[in-house]
DNA sequence: GTGAAAGCGCTAACAC
DNA sequence: GTGTTAGCGCTTTCAC
């Protein structure tokens, strides 16, 4: 091993105090009037025997580790890990690094992961929570330490978050649907105790009933955002006697259990039926037949996460508001006009 | 603020030693014999106030963190965020935390994250590597902390690595372009740097060779795994007065490059052209047609590593020959039988 | 059975 | 211009 090099030993080497050193090396050498001499000779030391700090030591002397905990729900999903993507890039930038956790849509190992990297000191947590209960999160800002939530979020809460304007994608997908003809639009949704399923099941009602179209429970179907869901649900709605013409799904991985479904039943797209998918992946241009989906910012989410964090961290009373980021409807060839 | 509670505030509490609280709250108080009336007090207090251990202080003085250092060069490709999640689950099933860095495919990005993560103390680390140069993972080794490299890796050097069998990939591949008759077959690659790229060509030009087929060099192109490289060099191929019958694409970012160039030709797969890709991707299936891939097992991959770089963590002399993964050809519709 | 103290590597307050 | 020292929270050796 080649033997460790800490201020200590760079101090007895050179005949200097562990201060001193210490001083040089963090570039307060002006500050302390610290002689030229006893600068270059620490320089030319560290550079010579590689040294570098222990952040770990740092960490412990100033309470602050300059990490960041990012919790995700599954990390194999497109979305969150081009937002992953983009979150670890803005922190990397401001020198901070990432404390990874993949909940797997757990609310078991979430907990026990925000109990993990609160010990392990990070000065702040960037949460798409799996959803259900927050109590461990709520926690959090007992401690004071920073956190915001991305994508997903609880809404009788305080703490704030950034997420796409999902009512608004509701809507917008729902009415495209409807300016194309459809009246009877199947909404393949996931786990209602999330917000963002709320909200877009809120748009995709809102655009009904403006249209003043019969609204038919039975259309709106999905537990959760997996493919089996999509797949599973979009066979039964296959199944009614008075099939939808449309469906708008609200993942991408529930979009891919819909078109499995719909090619197993020997049906195409758009002429038997219409799909929208909510959230835009680089495969979907090449999908039979390309699909029309509503676009998140992850982008922008992940950037003004981090922006957040990095400004509450150094201002204790930085507030803002929570952030809705716009969506965008990219039209391809899975829609259909009707009549 | 919550005051924080220590070994220290619990010790003056009840009027105890932090040795004492220490060794009951780790568990050692049969083996120090400390008496029952003491266990219980400290444990309620724990229990009651909310302990929790500061890991950065434990880290330091045990020179052992608890963490690991996972290196990507891309966590948005869909290959990466799988195997990382496999990797996150292992790791924290044993209790350890990952440090993720996005390296964005740049070897200063790479070189300095490594840095950092060294500084932070990680106790290993396992890295998909950018490519190009590995001095600063050498180095790694050096300071005797374990490594592993996952997908890709490099020939010249020590550091174990665990791979899929990219050689076979690309032979079998081939070789079922070849078995259904195509004799002008392309290979869409990446940057010949890297190991698999030059392992996967290898297998190519040997199911050639022993096809006894034309080995023409000017079938052989790209320079590196993005879309736009896919593109560009299709579309370069598919000027040929000679045109190829068949594409090999090195990778799924490739393969939508050659579907976008292949569709804005009008040309259609697999009547124009037969089109495999190395990476198989739950949408893969959903494609226009879907798509004959090679499947990597990005599960084995991460959860081999991480039982690696756990076994060395053990036991320093601990070693394992590199892994070869063996790959899978999944037939689907995107391969034409000619003549 | 339990306490006292050293020390992991570092920074900063205080000294001169 | 530089040295000394306390202390961040923890574990462990040495006492008794």
């Amino acid at each position: 091993m080649a033997k460790k090099v800490t201020l200590k030993t760079i101090a007895a080497d050179l005949k200097l105090s562990v201060g001193t050193v210490s001083r040089v090396l963090n570039g307060k050498a002006k500050e302390f009037r610290i002689s030229d001499k006893t600068v270059k000779s620490v320089m030319n030391y560290a550079k010579d025997n590689n040294y570098s700090p222990n952040m770990v030591a740092k960490g412990l002397r100033a309470s602050r580790t300059f990490s960041i905990g990012l919790m995700i729900p599954d990390i194999a999903n497109p979305f969150f890990s081009m937002m992953a993507k983009h979150i670890e890039k803005a922190a990397s930038a401001a020198n901070y690094s990432i404390l990874l956790v993949d909940a797997e849509e757990n609310v078991e190992k979430e907990k026990q992961q925000v109990r993990n990297m609160l010990n392990r000191q990070v000065d702040a947590i960037i949460a798409a929570p799996v959803g259900i209960s927050f109590d461990h999160f709520k926690e959090i800002t007992k401690i004071k330490i920073p956190i915001i939530f991305v994508d997903r979020y609880f809404n009788n809460s305080s703490i704030p978050y950034v997420t796409s304007d999902n009512f608004n994608g509701g809507y917008i997908a729902t009415k495209h649907l409807i300016e194309n003809g459809h009246q009877r639009i199947a909404l393949l949704k996931g786990d209602e105790t999330i917000e963002p399923v709320k909200e877009r099941r809120r748009g995709y009602q809102k655009a009904i009933e403006e249209a003043g179209i019969f609204a038919d429970e039975s259309l709106i179907v999905g537990v959760e955002f997996g493919v089996e869901n999509g797949f599973k649900y979009t066979k039964e709605l296959l199944q009614l006697k008075n099939r939808p013409t449309a469906i708008f799904a609200m993942s991408n991985l529930i979009g891919l259990g819909v078109l499995q479904a719909v090619k197993e039943e020997g049906l195409t797209i758009p002429n038997d039926i219409s799909l929208i998918i909510f959230d835009d992946q680089p495969y979907v241009s090449y999908l039979n037949p390309p699909i029309t989906t509503v676009k998140q910012n992850s982008e922008i989410i992940g950037e003004y996460a981090v922006e957040y964090i990095l400004n509450r961290i150094e201002d204790e009373s930085y507030e803002t508001d929570s952030k809705i980021i716009p969506i965008k409807l990219i039209e391809r060839n899975s829609v259909c006009t009707i009549r």
